[in-house]
DNA sequence: CGTAACTTTGATTAGTATCAAAAATGGTGG
DNA sequence: CCACCATTTTTGATACTAATCAAAGTTACG
């Protein structure tokens, strides 16, 4: 696999089958490569998108500030992720997309992705059923924010990234680098900083995670992911390999 | 149009170009009707889906429920549109779709969505880019339920369905019936019944929203808007009309 | 008309924000 | 390699928004 696009390959393959067309489809689109620095912007709400980023290394967030100038987080993207579907489709972007670490993005033209969704209908499958996750992932931020305390709320976020880092092969046995900073914890979760800072610290306290920097480990996952409330099912993980029973939802 | 699915050309008509037979394709889907009292589900968390539900007349919301038995809405939905998008595609649901009203719904096989998709583009397309209207709408409550306060909340909420509602023709002149409990507004935007009902009687007696049972007219849109923090963006339904300018975005 | 559901109001509490400042960390250039 | 500076993390004290608890009105409806 010689091309950059592997990442893409890799996930899309977390959710959706794609045969070896589809792969060679995917992995020899023209593309092109730039390394962002942290903070840099992929995307800027107002934006009329004219490419479609995609990210190969590092950690994005999509994010909105309102008018009182807070911002929100809406999102956090991992490698292999296509950050700008939720853009390129729409004549002007609603939010922004912005590096937390350095990111290496590759982007596409709209034509080559044009290509792909309309040459290999699975491909586009693949790509619509990708932004129904992260609606799914939307949902899921809505009811964390709007119904958990702080501490679930946490625990939620800390049991998602644990568990999408794990389905791409990014993190063993419970423990990740977590390149955030508190600052950007809070805005993921709608709490402040110093809160934040509260709340882990009473995590580790009762055991629940421990911390190494930014290196966080769940020692145990049983107890973590119940103080967060947290089921993997709106991650959409088991998608596949629930053919045998004729229950393929790749029906086309 | 003789057929029971005008609401949904009129719904992917605010967003997307259909031409006559995509319409015609529409309008003939094979479908069936059921009407839905008040509080019934139209498909429920762990569900495999069978079939696609859309709703024709009457109000349906987007509900999950905490460990702790909080409910969060985390979208409601107006007559038109495929609610049942976002499970069709997936293996199981990971939310509850419940109505609010009595509903009209029709159902569809998964076979014919995925005739109109396959044999359609431009439907398919126009599928899609609903769900990813839909996803952008989650975004925008992640950012107000994130971080507004209760007022912005409540008023922003207020907005969206002033908007939603006219672009469906629904509402003139900013005013209209909202059929939810002070409870349902309150789990759509992650506060308690008792305080909406303050928040309420805040914004009418500060002359942003009259209230007349459960219609609510809007008598200063300027206002209310800015009170929300509301602008319209993130509903796109500026995505027609801008073709001239070479910046069509429905290149296929 | 009776009853359940919903709305409204009041009093109190709890959880998180805010404000402020000290400690720790991580780069950077000398 | 160290000194310095900016950023981030941590801690403490206080304020405030919204939750909770409780109960009285009001509305809708069979």
């Amino acid at each position: 696999m010689p091309s950059d696009l592997g990442p893409v390959v890799r996930k899309l393959s977390t959710h959706s089958i794609l045969d070896e067309a589809d792969r060679a489809a995917i992995l020899a689109a023209p593309h092109s490569l730039r390394t962002l620095e942290p903070g840099a912007f992929i995307t800027r709400e107002g934006d009329k998108p004219q490419y479609c980023a995609l990210i190969l290394s590092g950690l994005a967030c999509r994010h909105k500030v309102t008018a009182e100038g807070a911002r929100q987080i809406t999102s956090i993207h991992l490698p292999g992720e296509l950050v700008d579907l939720h853009n390129i489709f729409l004549t002007v972007s609603d939010h922004n997309i912005q590096t937390l670490t350095r990111v290496e993005v590759a982007t596409m033209t709209l034509a080559a992705v044009d290509t792909l969704t309309g040459d290999f209908p699975n491909v586009g499958r693949a790509m619509w059923i990708d932004t129904l996750i992260d609606a799914a992932i939307f949902r899921e931020w809505v009811v964390n924010i709007g119904r958990r305390d702080a501490i679930s709320r946490v625990a939620h976020l800390l049991c998602e990234f644990a568990v999408r880092l794990e389905s791409l092969g990014l993190a063993d046995d419970h423990a990740y680098d977590l390149p955030m900073t508190q600052d950007q914890i809070a805005d993921a979760v709608g709490l402040t900083p110093v809160h934040i800072n509260r709340v882990l610290k009473e995590l580790a306290e009762k055991g629940l995670i421990v911390r190494n920097k930014r290196t966080i480990s769940i020692p145990d996952w049983a107890k973590l992911s119940h103080v967060g409330d947290f089921t993997s099912r709106y991650l959409h993980l088991e998608q596949l390999g629930k053919d045998e029973s004729g229950e393929r939802r790749f029906f086309r």
